[in-house]
DNA sequence: GCCCAGGGGGCTC
DNA sequence: GAGCCCCATGGG
């Protein structure tokens, strides 16, 4: 399994090169976005972020003294903008209560431990909570995301429908843990799954990973 | 008009 | 756990 992990990994870094994930100026700004992008497409979270940033409210302090209703009207592009201003809001509350607002404090905490303290979080599920301890804090948590399922299944590697935790685990048990690895290979898993291997319409010719895929239509 | 997009919570069994 | 529904915009 490693030596097949590695394969895709170099295919498809070679294919599509360094992704320079994740898209974002500012720790707080990353978790905003992982937040945001839940099954929602990135262009909708960044017509929400620059929202957020117009409205000089892309900073912990700011954010915390706006009301729901004003966070949600600006990041209406972003769908269930009630449900996720609710989530923001529900972050910044652990910041402050726990953390008297110091994100850095947060973010440095041991890996299992600021996982577990994410997940505590209304909101904050397994994909969000890695992507959040990846991407802004510099942890090596492998991020799985619905293009790695769909993908490693078109490959056949795995059925599916597995639980979270057990993909992780796969990819974890079988790279280094490395920050850079981890950021770029789920980086170029959602490239290669929005370009190429989409629900729908799958585009498999010249396919990089086309040797290898179970399932060529 | 339909499908789907870088999920998560809450509920039932 | 697995299997449902809810959330509720915008682009192809």
């Amino acid at each position: 399994m490693r030596e097949v992990l590695l394969d895709i990994y170099r295919r498809l870094y070679e294919a599509y090169g360094p992704q320079n994930w994740w898209p974002g100026e500012t720790q707080f700004e990353v978790i905003v976005g992982a937040i945001l992008t839940q099954q929602v497409s990135w262009n909708a979270v960044e017509r929400a972020i620059t929202a957020l940033k117009d409205n000089g409210l892309m900073q912990p302090e700011s954010l915390a003294r706006a009301s729901i209703e004003r966070i949600a009207l600006l990041i209406r592009p972003t769908v269930y903008y009630n449900q996720k201003a609710k989530k923001l809001k529900a972050f910044l509350k652990l910041l402050e209560r726990r953390y008297q607002g110091n994100l850095k404090e947060l973010l440095t905490l041991p890996l299992p431990e600021l996982r577990a303290e994410l997940l505590s979080v209304h909101g904050i599920g397994k994909e969000t909570a890695d992507s959040i301890l990846l991407y802004a804090a510099g942890k090596p948590s492998f991020v799985v995301d619905a293009y790695t399922r769909r993908i490693l299944a078109r490959l056949g590697l795995i059925e599916g429908s597995e639980p979270y935790e057990k993909i992780r685990t796969l990819f974890m048990e079988n790279l280094p843990a490395n920050v850079q690895l981890y950021n770029e290979y789920h980086a170029l898993l959602v490239r290669h799954g929005k370009e190429r291997c989409r629900k729908r319409s799958p585009r498999c010719d010249s396919c990089p990973l086309e040797d290898l895929c179970q399932s060529v239509r």
